[in-house]
DNA sequence: GGGGAAAGTGGGAAATTTTAGGAGAAAGTG
DNA sequence: CACTTTCTCCTAAAATTTCCCACTTTCCCC
């Protein structure tokens, strides 16, 4: 299970270390990275990104909008990458662009259980700051939830 | 499979250079390129093409307005180009403006599985703004549809 | 604390990809 | 029919990407 919350720089050619924790639960050494929800990246290993993509491309047809939304967002942007002898992935400087990730810049890695998030530090900072409330409000609807049971 | 998103820039002679990776999974180098839904062109492979364009009209008569739009939007503006030796494909003068894509304009190419999309970078980000409640929206309806798995 | 292995960092060189320019052919115009 | 303009094709240069290797640091076991 990918765990963790690691902060690594991005090298200037665009490279970034996995951290060996995250890597050690990764079979294989494909990943497929693509925008996510949110100014963030998604890392996906390449049977969760089958799972995902086979939802949106199953249901659906280029001639619907909410269809053409989601392969243009989630599906288009995907790319697969390789992780490197030493245990890097290179960014596609258009991926890196649009999560505001600079060359040479802190990154935020994220292990999500079954996937990993990519942020720009200083972005990921402003989204815990402006989503602190809607933070409190689910925490608050989680426990009414767990209370039930 | 296509996927990817990439930014290149048409130059002064109406060309776009379509990106390494795409070309890779391209067979042949004649292509379809038409008006898309959206401000945007689509580009196919000739046999996806096929099956688009019999869909299109075998679903349809010419004395339903709905077909004639559908006729007149999609298919009476496509035009086969060949890749040149660069890599490069020329956009017709007609089509290249219905998509407001500009001269030594930037412009997004997207990989969407079977066929390509090509919008001009500002039309594609006011596009992404306009429509971005509406992809939160899907995505949300998204995040259900998989959690009940 | 020392030795060894693993993890992380940085940079060079080769290969590929992209950009740009110009010559020649084709097409359109007066 | 000659001229201009547009479009193709080809070549060369520039930039980027990829691959590889060597070095430093950290961690762990002895």
């Amino acid at each position: 299970m990918l765990m963790g919350e690691y902060h690594n720089s991005i090298d200037d050619k665009s490279r970034l270390l996995l951290p060996a924790r995250l890597r050690a639960e990764i079979a294989g050494n494909a990943l497929i990275l693509t925008r996510g929800v949110d100014k963030c990246l998604w890392l996906f290993p390449p049977e969760e990104w089958r799972k995902i993509s086979e939802k949106i491309m199953g249901s659906s047809s280029m001639f619907k909008s909410k269809t053409r939304l989601l392969q243009r967002r989630i599906i288009a942007p995907a790319q697969e990458c390789e992780i490197d002898k030493s245990g890097r992935i290179s960014i596609p400087p258009t991926l890196r662009e649009s999560a505001e990730m600079k060359l040479k810049g802190e990154a935020v890695i994220l292990g999500i259980d079954s996937y990993m998030e990519l942020w720009d530090i200083d972005a990921y900072g402003e989204y815990l700051q402006e989503s602190e409330a809607d933070f409190q409000e689910a925490a608050e609807e989680l426990g009414e939830l767990l209370s039930l049971q």
